[in-house]
DNA sequence: CTATACACGTAGCGCTTGCTACATTATTGT
DNA sequence: ACAATAATGTAGCAAGCGCTACGTGTATAG
């Protein structure tokens, strides 16, 4: 009873270190009970089908990142270059890549039409817009939410180049001579 | 010797179909042949194996896709602003949408660390880049490189959210109270 | 002490994956 | 016409996929 709850959060924690190391991909039913230290039979005894496993898995990597972004808030609002400035810097410790290039394959799938993925990517992109409100010191409300689209925005375009080799392009696109700076 | 580079051709104008159709996760051999109106059999006859096959066809799908961007060219070089409009235009074409999701596969497979896609897509990038560049009207070559980056990074941005269905919040992060926008 | 529910191993099913061995038919160059 | 070569069909392999049937040991409740 309260074994097996213990049992099953002790292996979804595994099963998280797996996604985030090796993605959606190679989250196949052997590979993860390896990973779990336990086999196939005992996952698919633990949860209903391999889609459970991968929802609580997801969910717990949710809640991880959840507590890393958590743990960068500001202690009081701030202006939205200087959040742009943190989120640069988030997006280069080597600590958040699992999710972002996990991110990205969610992003893959959803676009391929995946409902499951598409109302997972929806859902944690509007809870970030939520937490980067919070930390915005916007004049009016209007603003809080377009800075806070815009914040979106460009951390994913960011992501995305990232993901192809074109850091130097990144830097560029958020220099001196980029419209975004030209005011 | 001519009738097999023909055959070779009319395959691999399928296999893109296919492939913008259904993505990279969906091209094993046997459907690729089905979809190509032969057999796996003669796809790795005619390909010297699966690589190879995934290759040209991504090859043939860059052409189409580098086809349709120049077919939208300005006839001559504009702002940073209104190429960006038009950018903007292209995205929600139903026609580039194939084009965009399998881009994004691409990414994540980047993302991943595969070194073919990840070549893949720093060339693409850097193709747009270059592509972005003739098309812009910029006062100096600095501007016009930074002007370029902000475009590519911007409209990935742009990608990524539509891709999780947030078009909404792009149309916000443009709109008149984005920091885009600031005078 | 025994009956029952839980926990887990072993083995396998039917299917798909990339790829190959072998044989056969078409199409050539001479 | 014939020999060589190109093109294609049939079958199958070993591995991996999600999932299940069936057994067995073990803990606990009556």
């Amino acid at each position: 009873m309260k074994k097996a709850e213990t049992r099953r959060a002790a292996i979804v924690e595994k099963l998280a270190d797996h996604v985030l190391e090796h993605g959606l991909e190679s989250a196949s039913l052997r590979p993860l009970a390896k990973a779990a230290g336990t086999s196939d039979r005992m996952l698919l005894y633990y949860f209903d089908d391999k889609s459970a496993i991968v929802t609580a898995t997801l969910q717990q990597i949710a809640a991880r990142m959840m507590g890393e972004m958590s743990r960068r808030s500001a202690p009081a609002p701030e202006s939205c270059e200087k959040l742009l400035v943190r989120l640069e810097a988030m997006l280069d410790e080597e600590i958040f890549w699992p999710y972002m290039r996990l991110w990205l394959e969610i992003a893959a799938r959803a676009a391929r039409g995946d409902g499951f993925y598409r109302n997972l990517g929806e859902a944690l992109g509007r809870g970030f817009l939520e937490w980067g409100k919070m930390q915005l010191d916007s004049k009016s409300e209007q603003q809080r939410k377009a800075e806070a689209a815009y914040l979106l925005q460009t951390i994913e375009g960011m992501l995305f180049l990232k993901a192809i080799g074109l850091d130097d392009v990144n830097a560029v696109a958020l220099g001196p001579d980029s419209p975004r700076k030209a005011r």
